[in-house]
DNA sequence: TTTTCTGCAAATGCTTTGCATGGGA
DNA sequence: TCCCATGCAAAGCATTTGCAGAAAA
Protein backbone atom coordinates (compact mmCIF):
# COMPACT_ATOMS: atom_id res chain seq x y z
CA UNK A 1 0.00 0.00 0.00
CA UNK A 2 3.08 2.47 0.31
CA UNK A 3 5.48 2.26 -2.93
CA UNK A 4 6.84 5.59 -2.02
CA UNK A 5 9.11 5.19 0.37
CA UNK A 6 8.21 8.77 1.67
CA UNK A 7 4.37 9.26 1.89
CA UNK A 8 4.67 11.64 4.23
CA UNK A 9 6.71 13.82 2.54
CA UNK A 10 4.79 13.51 -0.70
CA UNK A 11 1.86 14.64 0.84
CA UNK A 12 3.59 17.45 2.82
CA UNK A 13 5.32 18.71 -0.48
CA UNK A 14 1.61 19.05 -2.03
CA UNK A 15 0.30 20.88 0.48
CA UNK A 16 3.38 23.30 0.38
CA UNK A 17 2.30 23.57 -3.50
CA UNK A 18 -1.35 24.04 -2.48
CA UNK A 19 -0.80 26.84 -0.41
CA UNK A 20 1.98 28.64 -2.78
CA UNK A 21 -0.90 28.77 -4.87
CA UNK A 22 -3.43 29.76 -2.88
CA UNK A 23 -5.40 27.15 -2.07
CA UNK A 24 -6.98 26.35 1.57
CA UNK A 25 -6.21 22.94 3.18
CA UNK A 26 -9.60 21.77 4.20
CA UNK A 27 -10.01 18.32 5.88
CA UNK A 28 -11.50 16.77 2.61
CA UNK A 29 -8.29 17.76 0.68
CA UNK A 30 -6.11 16.76 3.45
CA UNK A 31 -7.73 13.45 3.20
CA UNK A 32 -7.12 12.93 -0.36
CA UNK A 33 -4.00 13.96 -0.15
CA UNK A 34 -3.10 11.28 2.36
CA UNK A 35 -4.50 8.70 0.20
CA UNK A 36 -2.84 10.15 -3.28
CA UNK A 37 0.15 9.80 -1.50
CA UNK A 38 0.26 6.41 0.00
CA UNK A 39 -1.43 4.31 -2.84
CA UNK A 40 0.51 3.17 -5.37
CA UNK A 41 -2.72 1.54 -7.54
CA UNK A 42 -3.40 4.72 -9.40
CA UNK A 43 -6.81 5.05 -8.17
CA UNK A 44 -9.80 6.21 -10.62
CA UNK A 45 -12.35 9.16 -9.07
CA UNK A 46 -14.44 6.86 -7.61
CA UNK A 47 -11.79 4.94 -6.25
CA UNK A 48 -11.09 7.70 -4.49
CA UNK A 49 -14.36 9.07 -3.43
CA UNK A 50 -14.72 5.38 -1.95
CA UNK A 51 -11.82 6.01 0.04
CA UNK A 52 -12.84 9.35 0.85
CA UNK A 53 -16.66 8.62 2.18
CA UNK A 54 -15.10 6.13 5.23
CA UNK A 55 -14.21 9.39 6.91
CA UNK A 56 -16.61 11.88 4.97
CA UNK A 57 -20.18 11.04 4.38
CA UNK A 58 -21.37 13.58 2.64
CA UNK A 59 -18.76 14.13 0.30
CA UNK A 60 -18.96 14.14 -3.49
CA UNK A 61 -17.34 12.89 -6.88
CA UNK A 62 -17.30 16.56 -7.90
CA UNK A 63 -15.36 17.68 -4.87
CA UNK A 64 -13.10 14.72 -6.21
CA UNK A 65 -12.73 16.04 -9.58
CA UNK A 66 -12.42 19.29 -8.54
CA UNK A 67 -9.17 18.45 -6.10
CA UNK A 68 -7.49 16.32 -8.56
CA UNK A 69 -7.80 18.47 -11.26
CA UNK A 70 -6.26 21.21 -9.33
CA UNK A 71 -3.37 19.08 -8.09
CA UNK A 72 -2.98 18.33 -11.92
CA UNK A 73 -2.73 21.88 -12.80
CA UNK A 74 -0.10 22.96 -9.84
CA UNK A 75 1.69 19.31 -11.47
CA UNK A 76 1.34 17.31 -8.37
CA UNK A 77 -0.87 14.69 -10.08
CA UNK A 78 -0.70 12.69 -12.85
CA UNK A 79 -4.00 11.97 -14.92
CA UNK A 80 -3.67 8.64 -16.37
CA UNK A 81 -5.74 6.74 -19.40
CA UNK A 82 -5.32 3.30 -19.74
CA UNK A 83 -7.61 3.05 -22.60
CA UNK A 84 -10.76 1.66 -20.03
CA UNK A 85 -12.81 4.48 -20.40
CA UNK A 86 -11.83 6.23 -17.33
CA UNK A 87 -8.82 8.69 -15.50
CA UNK A 88 -6.67 7.35 -13.34
CA UNK A 89 -4.52 9.51 -10.84
CA UNK A 90 -0.87 9.12 -9.75
CA UNK A 91 0.40 10.82 -7.21
CA UNK A 92 3.12 9.73 -5.27
CA UNK A 93 5.84 9.25 -8.50
CA UNK A 94 5.74 12.85 -9.96
CA UNK A 95 9.11 11.65 -12.14
CA UNK A 96 9.35 9.54 -15.22
CA UNK A 97 8.46 5.84 -14.95
CA UNK A 98 7.33 3.33 -16.88
CA UNK A 99 3.25 1.62 -16.00
CA UNK A 100 2.91 -2.06 -16.38
CA UNK A 101 -0.66 -2.62 -17.55
CA UNK A 102 -1.70 -6.40 -16.96
CA UNK A 103 -4.14 -7.40 -19.21
CA UNK A 104 -5.74 -9.90 -16.85
CA UNK A 105 -5.69 -8.95 -13.33
CA UNK A 106 -5.65 -5.03 -14.52
CA UNK A 107 -3.29 -4.36 -12.06
CA UNK A 108 -0.75 -1.51 -12.69
CA UNK A 109 2.74 -1.92 -12.02
CA UNK A 110 5.64 0.72 -11.73
CA UNK A 111 8.46 0.11 -13.07
CA UNK A 112 11.62 2.49 -12.21
CA UNK A 113 14.11 2.03 -15.17
CA UNK A 114 16.79 4.29 -15.90
CA UNK A 115 17.33 3.37 -19.13
CA UNK A 116 14.38 5.88 -19.50
CA UNK A 117 16.65 8.86 -19.69
CA UNK A 118 18.90 7.48 -21.98
CA UNK A 119 16.16 6.25 -24.31
CA UNK A 120 14.45 9.72 -24.28
CA UNK A 121 17.64 11.06 -25.13
CA UNK A 122 18.77 9.08 -27.97
CA UNK A 123 15.34 10.53 -29.17
CA UNK A 124 15.45 13.83 -29.04
CA UNK A 125 19.26 13.47 -30.72
CA UNK A 126 17.41 11.76 -33.68
CA UNK A 127 14.26 13.56 -34.14
CA UNK A 128 14.98 17.10 -33.10
CA UNK A 129 11.66 17.22 -30.85
CA UNK A 130 12.13 18.54 -26.96
CA UNK A 131 10.38 16.19 -24.66
CA UNK A 132 8.46 17.33 -21.81
CA UNK A 133 7.12 14.53 -20.05
CA UNK A 134 6.47 11.20 -21.21
CA UNK A 135 3.63 7.79 -20.56
CA UNK A 136 5.76 4.41 -21.14
CA UNK A 137 2.84 1.84 -20.85
CA UNK A 138 3.38 -1.51 -21.43
CA UNK A 139 0.53 -4.17 -21.82
CA UNK A 140 1.02 -7.70 -21.00
CA UNK A 141 1.15 -9.85 -18.07
CA UNK A 142 2.41 -9.56 -15.07
CA UNK A 143 4.41 -12.48 -13.35
CA UNK A 144 1.44 -13.62 -11.09
CA UNK A 145 -1.21 -14.39 -14.62
CA UNK A 146 1.78 -15.97 -16.53
CA UNK A 147 0.83 -19.44 -14.99
CA UNK A 148 -3.00 -18.72 -15.19
CA UNK A 149 -4.56 -21.10 -18.06
CA UNK A 150 -7.58 -19.31 -19.08
CA UNK A 151 -6.41 -15.67 -20.38
CA UNK B 1 -0.87 12.11 -46.35
CA UNK B 2 0.67 9.05 -46.13
CA UNK B 3 3.66 8.31 -44.35
CA UNK B 4 3.16 4.07 -44.57
CA UNK B 5 4.55 2.74 -47.19
CA UNK B 6 2.27 0.49 -48.73
CA UNK B 7 -0.59 2.15 -47.83
CA UNK B 8 -3.11 -0.27 -50.32
CA UNK B 9 -1.38 -2.95 -48.85
CA UNK B 10 -2.17 -2.00 -45.73
CA UNK B 11 -6.19 -1.48 -46.84
CA UNK B 12 -6.13 -5.04 -48.61
CA UNK B 13 -4.72 -6.57 -45.52
CA UNK B 14 -7.66 -5.04 -43.79
CA UNK B 15 -9.90 -6.18 -45.99
CA UNK B 16 -8.68 -9.56 -45.89
CA UNK B 17 -9.03 -9.68 -42.20
CA UNK B 18 -12.59 -8.43 -42.22
CA UNK B 19 -13.66 -10.98 -44.47
CA UNK B 20 -12.03 -13.87 -42.78
CA UNK B 21 -13.94 -12.72 -39.52
CA UNK B 22 -16.94 -12.92 -41.62
CA UNK B 23 -17.76 -9.11 -41.77
CA UNK B 24 -19.33 -7.50 -45.12
CA UNK B 25 -16.83 -5.14 -47.21
CA UNK B 26 -19.48 -2.01 -47.83
CA UNK B 27 -18.90 0.51 -49.64
CA UNK B 28 -18.97 3.25 -46.27
CA UNK B 29 -16.06 0.41 -44.90
CA UNK B 30 -14.31 0.75 -47.61
CA UNK B 31 -13.78 4.57 -47.71
CA UNK B 32 -13.02 4.28 -43.95
CA UNK B 33 -10.21 1.95 -44.47
CA UNK B 34 -9.14 4.08 -47.38
CA UNK B 35 -9.09 6.65 -44.99
CA UNK B 36 -7.30 4.69 -42.20
CA UNK B 37 -5.11 3.36 -44.24
CA UNK B 38 -3.64 6.84 -45.63
CA UNK B 39 -3.74 8.34 -42.58
CA UNK B 40 -0.87 9.28 -40.24
CA UNK B 41 -2.22 11.82 -38.29
CA UNK B 42 -4.30 9.65 -35.91
CA UNK B 43 -7.72 11.21 -36.61
CA UNK B 44 -10.41 10.85 -34.65
CA UNK B 45 -13.70 9.33 -34.79
CA UNK B 46 -14.93 13.15 -35.82
CA UNK B 47 -12.37 13.54 -38.26
CA UNK B 48 -13.10 10.40 -39.67
CA UNK B 49 -16.76 11.09 -39.99
CA UNK B 50 -15.85 14.62 -41.02
CA UNK B 51 -13.57 12.98 -44.13
CA UNK B 52 -16.36 10.06 -44.79
CA UNK B 53 -19.53 12.36 -45.23
CA UNK B 54 -17.54 13.87 -48.43
CA UNK B 55 -18.63 11.11 -49.90
CA UNK B 56 -21.39 9.43 -48.01
CA UNK B 57 -23.49 12.13 -47.00
CA UNK B 58 -25.87 10.96 -44.40
CA UNK B 59 -23.53 8.53 -42.85
CA UNK B 60 -23.14 8.61 -39.23
CA UNK B 61 -20.97 8.88 -36.40
CA UNK B 62 -22.37 5.46 -34.86
CA UNK B 63 -21.36 3.55 -38.15
CA UNK B 64 -18.17 5.38 -37.30
CA UNK B 65 -17.53 3.94 -33.80
CA UNK B 66 -18.67 0.34 -35.03
CA UNK B 67 -16.37 0.20 -37.59
CA UNK B 68 -13.20 1.60 -35.74
CA UNK B 69 -14.49 -0.69 -33.10
CA UNK B 70 -14.39 -3.68 -35.37
CA UNK B 71 -11.07 -3.28 -36.73
CA UNK B 72 -9.89 -2.56 -33.47
CA UNK B 73 -11.26 -6.12 -32.06
CA UNK B 74 -9.75 -7.97 -35.14
CA UNK B 75 -5.99 -5.60 -34.55
CA UNK B 76 -6.03 -4.05 -37.46
CA UNK B 77 -6.28 -0.39 -35.76
CA UNK B 78 -4.96 0.83 -32.39
CA UNK B 79 -6.91 3.06 -30.33
CA UNK B 80 -5.23 5.85 -28.63
CA UNK B 81 -5.75 8.46 -26.28
CA UNK B 82 -3.50 11.20 -25.63
CA UNK B 83 -5.31 12.26 -22.51
CA UNK B 84 -7.60 15.07 -24.49
CA UNK B 85 -10.74 13.34 -24.06
CA UNK B 86 -11.08 11.50 -27.32
CA UNK B 87 -9.95 8.28 -29.03
CA UNK B 88 -7.48 8.50 -31.78
CA UNK B 89 -7.38 5.97 -34.25
CA UNK B 90 -3.93 4.20 -35.74
CA UNK B 91 -4.55 2.00 -38.80
CA UNK B 92 -1.21 2.30 -40.90
CA UNK B 93 0.64 0.86 -38.20
CA UNK B 94 0.43 -1.91 -36.62
CA UNK B 95 3.77 -2.55 -35.47
CA UNK B 96 5.61 -1.13 -32.23
CA UNK B 97 6.59 2.82 -32.54
CA UNK B 98 6.79 5.56 -30.55
CA UNK B 99 4.51 8.85 -30.67
CA UNK B 100 5.67 12.14 -30.26
CA UNK B 101 3.02 14.56 -29.23
CA UNK B 102 3.29 18.47 -29.42
CA UNK B 103 1.74 20.10 -26.70
CA UNK B 104 1.63 23.63 -28.85
CA UNK B 105 0.56 22.44 -32.27
CA UNK B 106 -1.25 19.08 -30.96
CA UNK B 107 0.41 17.26 -33.79
CA UNK B 108 1.27 13.73 -33.21
CA UNK B 109 4.05 12.08 -35.26
CA UNK B 110 5.27 8.79 -35.48
CA UNK B 111 8.82 7.49 -34.50
CA UNK B 112 10.77 4.39 -34.93
CA UNK B 113 13.18 3.54 -33.28
CA UNK B 114 15.16 0.17 -32.99
CA UNK B 115 16.03 0.66 -29.61
CA UNK B 116 12.19 0.34 -28.59
CA UNK B 117 12.66 -3.62 -28.38
CA UNK B 118 16.20 -3.27 -26.44
CA UNK B 119 14.23 -1.52 -23.93
CA UNK B 120 11.55 -3.79 -24.05
CA UNK B 121 13.56 -6.74 -23.65
CA UNK B 122 15.57 -5.07 -20.49
CA UNK B 123 11.99 -4.71 -18.99
CA UNK B 124 11.00 -7.71 -19.23
CA UNK B 125 14.10 -9.58 -18.27
CA UNK B 126 14.22 -6.64 -15.03
CA UNK B 127 10.28 -7.49 -14.01
CA UNK B 128 9.29 -10.32 -15.41
CA UNK B 129 6.58 -8.95 -17.20
CA UNK B 130 5.83 -10.37 -20.65
CA UNK B 131 5.02 -8.02 -23.00
CA UNK B 132 2.17 -7.88 -25.38
CA UNK B 133 1.43 -4.44 -26.22
CA UNK B 134 2.83 -1.23 -25.49
CA UNK B 135 2.30 2.94 -25.73
CA UNK B 136 5.17 5.17 -25.50
CA UNK B 137 4.23 8.27 -25.34
CA UNK B 138 6.42 11.45 -25.67
CA UNK B 139 4.84 14.91 -25.01
CA UNK B 140 6.84 18.24 -25.92
CA UNK B 141 7.44 20.56 -28.51
CA UNK B 142 7.74 19.61 -32.10
CA UNK B 143 10.96 21.05 -33.63
CA UNK B 144 8.74 23.92 -35.53
CA UNK B 145 7.04 24.43 -32.57
CA UNK B 146 10.25 25.03 -30.36
CA UNK B 147 10.91 28.95 -31.85
CA UNK B 148 8.17 29.90 -31.53
CA UNK B 149 8.13 32.41 -28.48
CA UNK B 150 4.67 31.69 -26.62
CA UNK B 151 3.96 29.13 -25.06
C1' DT C 1 -33.46 -14.73 -49.19
C1' DT C 2 -30.93 -14.40 -45.22
C1' DT C 3 -28.15 -12.03 -42.37
C1' DT C 4 -25.47 -8.23 -41.52
C1' DC C 5 -24.90 -3.19 -41.83
C1' DT C 6 -26.51 1.55 -41.77
C1' DG C 7 -28.01 5.58 -39.65
C1' DC C 8 -31.14 7.92 -36.87
C1' DA C 9 -32.30 8.77 -32.07
C1' DA C 10 -32.04 7.69 -27.38
C1' DA C 11 -29.24 6.08 -23.67
C1' DT C 12 -24.98 5.59 -21.11
C1' DG C 13 -21.03 6.82 -18.33
C1' DC C 14 -17.39 9.80 -17.01
C1' DT C 15 -16.46 14.44 -16.11
C1' DT C 16 -17.55 19.37 -15.64
C1' DT C 17 -20.29 23.29 -14.29
C1' DG C 18 -23.65 26.37 -11.63
C1' DC C 19 -24.95 27.83 -7.52
C1' DA C 20 -26.43 28.19 -2.69
C1' DT C 21 -24.52 26.89 1.66
C1' DG C 22 -20.68 26.09 4.66
C1' DG C 23 -16.15 26.68 6.50
C1' DG C 24 -10.87 28.08 6.29
C1' DA C 25 -7.76 31.94 7.08
C1' DT D 1 -15.47 38.96 7.80
C1' DC D 2 -14.19 37.66 3.19
C1' DC D 3 -13.51 34.44 -0.13
C1' DC D 4 -12.77 29.99 -1.39
C1' DA D 5 -14.41 25.14 -1.06
C1' DT D 6 -18.13 21.87 -0.67
C1' DG D 7 -21.71 19.12 -2.44
C1' DC D 8 -25.94 18.69 -4.63
C1' DA D 9 -28.12 18.67 -9.12
C1' DA D 10 -27.98 19.60 -13.87
C1' DA D 11 -25.37 19.95 -18.02
C1' DG D 12 -21.77 18.49 -21.35
C1' DC D 13 -19.43 15.24 -24.41
C1' DA D 14 -17.60 11.22 -26.34
C1' DT D 15 -19.14 6.80 -27.07
C1' DT D 16 -22.54 2.93 -27.17
C1' DT D 17 -26.95 0.79 -27.93
C1' DG D 18 -31.69 -0.22 -30.03
C1' DC D 19 -34.11 -0.75 -33.85
C1' DA D 20 -36.35 -0.37 -38.44
C1' DG D 21 -35.11 -0.03 -43.07
C1' DA D 22 -31.38 -0.94 -46.59
C1' DA D 23 -28.12 -3.63 -48.73
C1' DA D 24 -24.23 -7.34 -49.08
C1' DA D 25 -23.55 -12.17 -50.20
Amino acid sequence: MDGNEYPLRRMEKMIEVLRENGCRITPQRLALLKILSMSDVHPSAEDLYAHLKRDFATTSLATVYKTVGLLREVGEVWELNFGDGKNRYDGNKPYPHVHLVCVKCKKVIDADMKSIRDFSKELSQKTGFRVLRQRLDFFGLCQGCQGVKQL
